[in-house]
Parts: structure tokens; sequence; C-alpha cells
DNA sequence: ATCTATACACACCTTGAGGTAACTGACGTG
DNA sequence: CACGTCAGTTACCTCAAGGTGTGTATAGAT
């Protein structure tokens, strides 16, 4: 109805636009609200058994994916045998709080959602 | 932090991230954001033209995907040649609207998500 | 000497999203 | 009769995401 983007340069709606559809992908979503829901740092394995489903490869490269982005926070423990921290940065948490927000309004809405199962609609007349 | 989820089932929450994955993906939010900027029902063709980059089989794919979720209105005119308009349903406006308030969040925080470049974290030691 | 635990890296394969190009159907027009 | 218009459909191909399975370094425990 009306451009919510008209104050935006044609490159911050597209960076910004990235960046939602990088984040709310498949994995990285899940990975953040493990984290977030943790509320401490995790290591590699606790979040291979909270994040179901994940392999070992993606859950690194999402990880590293993430860390590039500045949403976690990597912390390597140079013990034997090794250990790994990530937690999320104030960014990630931030972030991570407005993607909640939309998704407690979708929760909220889930019924429209359904409902257009019952509205079917036909064809107009010219 | 916190569970920002805590209220939800396990189901509602797949629900929601499913949405928001859909939703998010490369095209359909594009798509959206034309619908709504034109204020008005877009043709088939003044939808490829305005969508940059996105090809015919795409954009009929994309749009079925949005009207079996509700968030546009197909309306088929019989004539010769033939006429078909999307406009976007009620639920979709709502829609775009929540996910907008994120777009703009990121787009205010841009600055932040460009200054983790320069802060080089080296690791810590146990 | 062998085994275990951890956090990966690497090679290989499958799957699906998306791109390209050609074809269709119905009708008005020249 | 051939042509153009519009909104697709269909067949075919590519490429990257993601899954699987194995290898690796290190030191302590047995």
């Amino acid at each position: 109805m009306f451009d919510f983007c008209s104050s935006m340069t044609d490159e911050q709606d597209a960076r910004a636009r990235e960046l939602i559809e990088r984040a709310a992908a498949k994995w990285p979503l899940r990975i953040l609200h493990v984290l977030s829901a943790a509320g401490a740092p995790l290591r590699f394995s606790r979040l291979m058994e909270r994040v179901e489903g994940i392999s070992q490869k993606v859950l690194t490269q999402t990880l590293r994916t993430l860390e590039r982005d500045g949403l976690i926070i990597r912390t390597l423990y140079p013990e034997v045998p090794p250990r790994v921290e990530y937690e999320l940065t104030p960014l990630g948490r931030d972030l991570l709080m407005q993607v909640a927000a939309l998704w407690r309004w979708i929760v909220e809405h889930l019924d429209d959602f359904d409902a257009r199962k019952a509205v079917k609609l036909t064809a107009a007349r010219a």
C-alpha cells in the first residue's frame, strides 16, 4: 500500500534484505535461538546436540558465517582435547530480539494462516 | 539470554520458523515489497519488469506459493489476451509490515554490522 | 601400546532451487 | 493466413547447499 522503504537507498535496501535472507535461512535462526535459550556460551558438541538434525560440517560452516556477520563470538581454549565456545554478541542478541518480535507475531496469527484454506477464491469476471 | 519462545509449543515454533524461512527467501520478499510499493494490483508482466532478475518460471512458481500461503490473491480475467492481476491480502500486508519493522531496524544498524570488521578478536587463554 | 574425547577438515555424492529456451492457446488484426 | 499479445508450461541444464563418511592432532587414562 505504501513504500515502507522510501527512506532507504537501494544499497541499504539490498544489504538489509541480504542479511534477512542469510539470518532467516534454515540453520542460522535455530543456532541463534539455541544460543539465546542457553543463556551461556555453548561448546560445539553441545550445539550439535541441541540443533537437531544438523550435520557437523554444516554446523561449522554456519558458525563461521555467523561469526563473520558479527552475530556470534568463537572462543578457542587451547586445551587437550580442544574446547571451543560460542556465544551471542550484543549485536546478535539484538537482532534476535527483533526477529523474535516477528516470530511472536506470526505465532499469534497462525490461525489466520490456517484460515486461508477455508476461503477459496474463484476467478473474477471482467 | 532468555527463551523468547517459552510460550510457544514446539509445533507453533516450527511452523512460524518455516513461514519465516519461506517468506524471507530470495524472491518472495522482493515480490511482496513490489506489490506493496505499487499500491495497486499488478499484472504478471508488470511484476516481471519490477522484480529485477527473476525468470518467468520462478515468478509463477513463487506467486503460486505466496497464493497458497494466503499472502497474495491471484485474479484471472478471462479476456484475450489473458489478464491476471496480483495483489496483497490483508494478511500479506500485515506480515510485510512486521517484516518491515525488522528491515528498518537492520538498516538503522548497518553501521554496527560494518563495525565488526574492525574488531578482531584473538583466542582467549584458559 | 592402545583407546578416548574434541573440534574440526576433506572428499564424495545427492538433491533441489533456479536459470534458459522453446512451445502453447485463444483471439483480434493486417 | 500469418502475426503479435499475455501468461504461462515444459524440458533441460547448472550449481551450490547440504548430507555422509573418513582422517587428524593432542595428551591423559588404562
